[in-house]
DNA sequence: TTGTAGGCGTTATCAC
DNA sequence: GTGATAACGCCTACAA
């Protein structure tokens, strides 16, 4: 029933005999004609451009002849191209993502939201993976371009000169996500200073003063770190420890992290760690040290991840609905593609969940 | 310096001004001309082809002719059209990968180390989330091959017909992981009917007689439930309870399940978790009730996921390395790409980390 | 080392 | 509702 079984498994050598097979034109990779458009029309006795109408435009079509299209593609196993179909309606139909890395659930969730609703527009998403360098993501941008992707996902905001010429010269729609602060185009973010502040309220109003962070060194973890410090000084609060860990966090980072600085514990202190991973972490170094959570340490997260709301105790953390952030950003770009103009920069909502270790 | 800024942002009302425009061809989206190969060539003083090839085989060209149209292309800000080099050579440059889900390490893992290398040698990855059920890979599958990707990534084996003729009709090398039995075409994986075997061999050996499954229900998860389950048997243990959770799982379904199964756990039992998080769950659900872990419960989990590592007491697990799992996949896929055949299956190692939960 | 000719497979546009 | 024509932008093949 297949057309042309062009691979053969397990038999090797079985693919030599193939090579005597006559092929129309001599060009790229494959032997045997491929099944194109002009095959379909012809089976079906149409023209070309009625068979891409039923594929793209059903309603255009009389049912009669869609119902003989249809019959002639399911013949002939017709699959369409679109890099042809792209290069001629320049609409590549895919969107490119840039991610730092997908190995932490805070990209991985609304990269996860973002690719599914993508998925039942009919639109594919390139990943580009960054490694949380600024100086990656501007290297990789021609050739994320050079596919022509129909809009553009970018993690955080606050891009150089030579990022913005790159995109505006693009011409396409961008959404940057996670993060606040002056966007190029789109964005559906919330304020990381801001989470920062209010962690460190959430602990002085429960009468803490004596703070420490433990922060991923990425620039979104420093901006809550940044926030936390400042709000915490002003509060009168003393800042006991800063220490900064590799991005992506993880549980054991934080727990030598703790073990680090718990000489430096002396008084009751409210610890703020930029991940609930690195959170979870310090609560379990911290319960092997002797060290009581929440009563001498109390600790807060980020994230809201899974593990720390099981865990025991259960981590405090800040909460934010990454797959919405992705699904929302999904939708404005395919509002924006559709030929919407560009809307305010979309807030989402965060917020603190008490828990176990405070 | 941007040749053409055509996003402007904070100013709806702007871009009406642009749309005066003269524009050559009426054609697509995008107004005002693209910088193309024959521009450049035309600036450069040289035919398109030398433009071609200063990109793609730069060694073919004189050095004073590419240095030409280097500055060319720099000066116009001349993106390629991959689509159209693509279509006009039979190779998109892209692979397309098609997931279960990222929101577990388990496959997240593998696809970074896919995509890392696979960026490195200039090719994309499209990513396709199968959301765990094999019907949807099915359908999702055309619309994958309509992009013509030079190769595929799938997860899991054992694909049915309707799978391979698609698969062999496309005619592209393709490798499935994370898993062994029959492959397609190449695979890169291991047996997880072996694990649970492994896993159960080692419980035995440690003196264990009753034993308990909690399992995901995917199907390289039950799978490793059955062989566990099965040398258990044969050992002459004595199978106390098999519950399964849905898929991805986490920490918080385990606290659950062990929570529900505690009743029959009367004597010292061996528990066999289809991932660390499951395990970590059961683990801290048991310490919370009292039941003495690794004496009256020792726990196994599988993936040697970071925070089963860093958790009291640690996880003892099976460890496998998706990430190297994804990078030879990517590995594989690029010789073939470059011609080399089909090899053999590739069998990758596990082995089991004894810790403190057993 | 460089250039010419033509096609890759589809869709925008306009005519019927 | 359907069809004819001409791009879309690049690269293979071959020639010089």
């Amino acid at each position: 029933m297949a057309p042309r079984a062009r691979l053969v498994h397990s038999e090797p050598m079985a693919g030599e005999a193939g090579k005597a097979e006559t092929r129309k034109a001599g060009r790229g990779r494959s032997r045997g004609r491929n099944v194109r458009i002009t095959d379909v029309a012809a089976a079906a006795g149409v023209a070309p451009m009625t068979v891409s109408r039923v594929l793209n435009e059903p309603d255009r079509v009389s049912p009669e002849t869609a119902r003989k299209v249809r019959a002639a593609i399911k013949a002939l196993g017709y699959v369409p191209n679109l890099l042809a179909g792209g290069l001629s309606s320049r609409r590549s139909r895919m969107v490119a993502a840039m991610v730092p890395t997908i190995a932490s659930p805070i990209f991985s969730a609304p990269l996860q939201g973002f690719t599914d609703r993508l998925a039942q527009a009919g639109y594919h998403v390139m990943l580009s993976l960054t490694g949380y360098r600024a100086d990656a993501e501007e290297a990789m941008l021609p050739a994320v371009l050079a596919r022509r992707p129909d809009a553009l996902l970018l993690t955080g905001a606050r891009r150089g000169t030579a990022m913005r010429r790159m995109l505006a010269a693009a011409g396409v729609p961008v959404v940057e996500i996670w993060d606040s602060g002056p966007a190029f185009d789109s964005l559906v973010g919330f304020d990381h200073e801001e989470v920062g502040r209010e962690v460190a309220k959430f602990f002085l109003a429960a009468g803490h003063t004596r703070f420490a962070v433990l922060s991923a060194s990425d620039p979104r973890a420093e901006a809550r770190a940044g926030g936390f410090l400042r709000a915490a000084a002003e509060g009168g609060g003393e800042i006991i420890e800063t220490r900064r860990l590799p991005a992506p966090s993880n549980v054991s980072e934080g727990r030598q992290a703790l073990r680090e600085i718990a000489p430096q514990l002396h008084g009751r202190t409210a610890l703020f760690c930029s991940s609930d991973l690195i959170a979870l972490g310090a609560v379990t170094e911290a319960r092997a040290l002797g060290i009581k959570v929440p009563d001498a340490l109390a600790v807060c997260g980020f994230g809201d991840f899974d593990a720390g709301r099981a865990s025991e105790p259960s981590i405090t953390t800040v909460s934010v609905d990454g797959t919405a952030i992705g699904r929302q950003a999904a939708e404005l770009l395919l509002a924006r593609m559709a030929g919407a103009a560009a809307g305010p920069a979309v807030r989402v909502p965060f917020r603190i969940l008490p828990r176990g270790s405070t």
